[in-house]
DNA sequence: AATGAATGAGTCTTCATTCAT
DNA sequence: AATGAATGAAGACTCATTCAT
């Protein structure tokens, strides 16, 4: 039967949105966004091309709610409390995070990488990512201005750099890459 | 008429088919390798869609050798010499080569970045890609072996996606990026 | 409003295949397989271009299910049944239906002598088309040895090769051929 | 050197054009005219596509070439003489003679039914097959008429239509198709 | 006579998107 | 909400043919 309580409905909604936005994800971390045509994605996601469209504009906007839907999650978790004095344990735990949902989210991560590689596509997320990669940036610069380092802001660059050094070595060869003991020297640099 | 004879016609593909690689790689640099259209190449390089086979026998392939030709002039630009016995300065000497590389020709670094993150079409050039990594992996590793350090594979690994990080944060921001401070930074580093 | 139901889709595409599959047998016909593109059998059966990919997989495949489809309606008119005791009658029978098939079908045959004389195209088809084949060869080989005569097999292929002959020569002068004078002298030959 | 006399050209355009012709006939006859590139004929019999145009106007006047070529030696190989009086042995030599060129050159004969079951470019061959195939119907028909029979034509269309579903299944199955037996048997409807 | 670079129309095929139901 | 048939523009690729040399 087709009519349904207004409740209903928006729970189908929120569920079958969060399910296309999930298999989007995988495959386009899998094969890349321009290589996953809607169809497979509906296909994996066992329902029809046109229920996509039903629940997302467009293709670049199922890609554009995965982003964000994406960093708002990689926001909550590495939040960083009491900016005024920021404690290198902190820190520590934030790297730990960061490398946490790496390891258990390694196919945003995956999609994160070819997309800022990809300017055409990226020009549309470049707002979002910019969003909380400024905020980053903010707190490792102010670490180091108040660890009275003398470039804090090119310490933060470089800092953040090798994190997405790391991320793509560590998605590109998952198997040997050494990322716990490469953690500790990351740690040393703080 | 005489035909040309057989070095004329080296000398006309020869320059094609580097005209061709060259607009290539700008547009793939540009827009990634799926949102590049052969047409797009042809038009830009001023020739037409069906002469691009008559020097390469598909895109893939004309990725392929771009890649390659790419991927040995780096080799040659990155030599490092006396592997027994390798000092800082060479080192330095190499990192310098790398960053005015990543400079001159951001191009194949934006490629490269670009393919690393996609692994459909990575798969293709993984071999070649390995036939510059692993040497260099060795080089480091041998360094810091020489040096005394503990975990010297660990050591180079960490470099070497260090250098990739850089090379990602200096392509997507290249006005702001501070490329000659954090170079310092990473030869304290060694 | 409520989405179609399985049965309605199942109608339209079976629809829409036999329309496609007509269409195209006519064209292959007509002007041979690698002379008709998949943009004229488009257009002749008034669907878009894309819509036949949603039907067959590819223009070959279109060919395979075109054949097998036609050999299946051929099979089911020239049962021969009683293989013990194969009948004069019945053989007369077989040839008469065969020869209306022929003048009824008569572009499923062109495909088929077109094909025959296609090895690269032919190859695919070979298959389903010796599933008829042999079977064929089979009757008349019992009948002849039945008969007691001393060559069945050869006798069988024989005949073969003569509705085969005559199928051809039919089909390239269709107003000119003697075809039920011909019959007649078939009748002679068993 | 480029410059020749007069006589070496000729020499040179009558063999380069057969050699052209021969290998042109195996392509077509293995893959089919459409499928046949004049590059792929080109690089088989060692020169350039270009020169290919030098001898023939096009594909398609190369085609009309070696059929009429090839048909012009049918001809005189299955000359009939003293069409007055037509004995049973001269037909038996014409018919060993014709299955002596099948087993010799099958390729032409491969290309004749490819060509017979595809209407488009078969009407502009059909004239030169017409000027083979008609006196041939009339000498048969002679001799059927000269032997009392009621229907010499028939009779003749019948034999025509028996020899190309031999050929045909000759083509298709050489190795294991009992050519010589079926040869008496044809003797045997004469 | 001979070469092969160059062209451009044409081929098969894919795919994001729309729409009737 | 949901389906999948249908579209049409675009893509990669082929190939007969031309032309400067």
């Amino acid at each position: 039967m087709c009519p349904r309580t207004k409740q209903q409905f928006e729970v189908i909604r929120a569920e079958k949105s969060e399910l296309i936005m999930q298999t989007a994800l995988v495959l386009f971390a899998k094969k890349g966004y321009e290589s996953t045509s809607v169809g497979s994605i509906a296909k994996k996601a066992g329902i029809s091309k046109g229920l996509m469209y039903n629940y997302f504009q467009s293709k670049e906007d199922l890609l554009t709610k995965i982003t964000i839907n994406s960093l708002s999650q990689f926001s909550d978790v590495l939040q960083i409390e009491n900016q005024e004095h920021i404690k290198k344990e902190e820190l520590i735990r934030f790297i730990d995070g960061n490398l946490l949902l790496l390891k258990e989210s390694p196919d945003f991560f995956k999609l994160y990488f070819s997309l800022s590689a990809q300017p055409g596509v990226f020009a549309l997320l470049e707002q979002e990512i910019l969003k909380v990669f400024l905020p980053l940036m903010e707190v490792f610069s102010n670490y180091y201005s108040q660890k009275g380092d003398k470039n804090p802001d090119v310490k933060a660059r470089f800092l953040l750099a090798v994190f997405d050094g790391i991320g793509i070595h560590y998605l590109v060869d998952t198997k040997n890459f050494p990322i716990d003991e490469i953690r500790d020297m990351i740690i040393e640099l703080l």
